[in-house]
DNA sequence: ATCTAAACGAGACGGTACGTCAGGTCTTGGT
DNA sequence: ACCAAGACCTGACGTACCGTCTCGTTTAGAT
């Protein structure tokens, strides 16, 4: 999680064997268990690991966790770049959501990843900067482009598109009162188009009835 | 939190004052310490009252907070009902994040609900019902006297324009990386009508190339 | 170890089959490994008691420990009486280092207390005025009656007529270089006498040469 | 404390340097917060020396505490020779507690050296030899010339004296119920004085009024 | 006026996990 | 071979809360 530059120093190396042994075990309880029951004692216990070892290289449970997730991921994450940005947005976004569907998976240890970081001021930091950002980056990319072929208004705030899809995203997974399916994909994407839309060009969009 | 029908039970009744001092304590323990350092352990102790008298009347520390988030609020939250849709729903915004912003304040709490709503199934049906849910159906009530008045398109759902409305409410909120202001609020307020605004008559929006 | 005036205090009261278990459980893992290898997760684990319940109570394994002896001693302890002093102050060393003698027995035990003692300054109150002073009482008493009787010198101190027998004691016990066995019993009472004895009448003991 | 023919072996010599950091750490850190808060740990620390250097040449901390106050006590020890037995007595005991007296000084660490040699059975035996049966043997030679010379009864068991006098300031340093001063060594030494000296010659000593 | 039953404060109970400390072992790179 | 450094596994520490379980004490409706 920090150093790497271990150039001269002395002492022992950090043991990559430990390592790894502490994100598998922290998979395995997140899929037995959920991310609520986890611990550190059992992150331990499970990875034949002293607890010590936990405590030098993260600084909580979640970090494992956020780190285990990242390793885990493949993750290219390259979005398709070929198509009209609603059939990239689109694909993006079902993507995305098909990620997060296994039933002890991804998207509940996100649950529980996001929950630490209203708990946990320091992994708060950690997980924007480790994961949140980086997936806005993504997407806000994919929306540059499409911007700068003229597919959305120049004058959107394409900060806030990105807030909009991946605010619907997380509050859907947090409340869970809707599923974040394919149709969801389709037609969040086909607002997210409206919303940022290039305004009728010469003939202004007349709201309404006028 | 459950029974009403005290009606003819024999032995002692609800301690009206008790339940007052728990729901003050856990505020006041809120503002002092925060969500995360708060336990039932401590709200008893500052309350002046048994461990027991908080287990009987709530399912977890969660649930009193909730209970005093809500007895807390005024909330009359009748939501402006004249003007434009595009007025009424910045208004209606910019009350809502202007609510979030104390220091140490509502904001706060909720992300701590929205937290255990991870991590405690039990709670997080509460959460949903009793908060969460509330506040949709106000947004949609606008939202559907809006479409009814030809404001909106007949055809887009409400449901979803709800969710990225609070979705972005609270991504922003759990996340932290961008203010809950009045600016978003009109920002917000007005990507909102673009996307559910009824499509230009008799010339619909060509997209891109073209 | 404390309070005993739990007259009118509110709340449960102390569970005397748990103080029990934890004195039992002392006594059976001392037998079975040792004092050094004592610890009070092991006591807690092995009485079916939680730790806080031992903290609660005692302020040490030591403390425990202690109270384990005391309990389990039958300890009439009435010196016997009658007899001239070489008598009975013989008996009283034999029967008490006979107390000692058992293998893994209260011997052991006491020599891990002494060691507790040694590292921790609150313990060491403890262990004086709950074993050591009441011992001391015991043979001082002996000790003032026999000098009543003339049969030790009116100006003797009797104080340090104890400290010899007890330091004799303490010493093999702790050094074991030398066993604590009736022998030594015989002989110890038999130079306590002599450095006690009241000068001889009238013939004054001429030291040396003569 | 082990090896000493490092004859003909290869490799890097045993670092003098090292060696005296470690017992000048020691030393200092039992000066600084006494035996029960010392470790290894620490001690390889405040010696800038690696823990296994300690761990190569002693087998626990208490042998490296033994070491170090062995090493740092000039004491030649030579007890004074001339003199009656009483007059010599006197003085050996004097000087003795003498050297134990200093606040967080010798007194309190051979505390805890003893207290280690309850615990430690390995140690035990270092501290037998290597300190204790030192100082008895000391002693017992002081008597020996004594007894050679008829100031003690030929049949008297050295032995116990010499028990008896280490066990009396051994018991006051580790229960610390009175003090080690001069005032005990002239009345030790005049009662082991008593219980050893030769028995009146030709007209026995008559016990008391009979 | 008693009886009965629930709620109350207090606080002890068996537990789980926390984060820290030290023990003793094992690498690693440098001398 | 030895050394300083430091990572490693182990295991105990003492603490905080958890949710449950007595206690003896109110409080109130039903008798």
């Amino acid at each position: 999680m920090d150093q790497d530059a271990s150039k001269g120093r002395p002492g022992r190396k950090r043991s990559e064997q430990s390592r790894a042994a502490v994100l598998q075990a922290a998979l395995k309880l997140l899929r037995e268990q959920g991310y609520a029951a986890l611990s550190i004692e059992a992150i331990a216990r499970d990875a034949g690991v002293g607890k010590q070892t936990i405590y030098r290289w993260w600084t909580s449970k979640a970090s494992v966790v956020l780190e285990a997730l990242v390793a885990q991921a493949p993750t290219p994450l390259a979005p398709p770049s070929h198509g009209s940005l609603g059939e990239v947005l689109e694909a993006f976004l079902a993507s995305t959501f098909q990620a997060l569907k296994t039933p002890r998976g991804t998207g509940d240890i996100l649950r529980g990843l996001m929950a630490e970081a209203q708990l946990d001021a320091q992994f708060a930091t950690e997980f924007r900067t480790g994961l949140i950002e980086r997936r806005r980056e993504l997407l806000r990319s994919v929306l540059a482009q499409a911007q700068a072929r003229g597919e959305l208004a120049a004058d959107v705030d394409l900060f806030l598109l990105v807030d909009m899809a991946f605010g619907v995203m997380w509050y859907r997974l947090l409340v869970g009162h809707a599923p974040l399916d394919r149709a969801l994909a389709h037609e969040l994407a086909s607002l997210l188009l409206r919303a940022g839309a290039p305004s009728a060009p010469r003939r202004p969009s007349r709201p309404t009835k006028a």
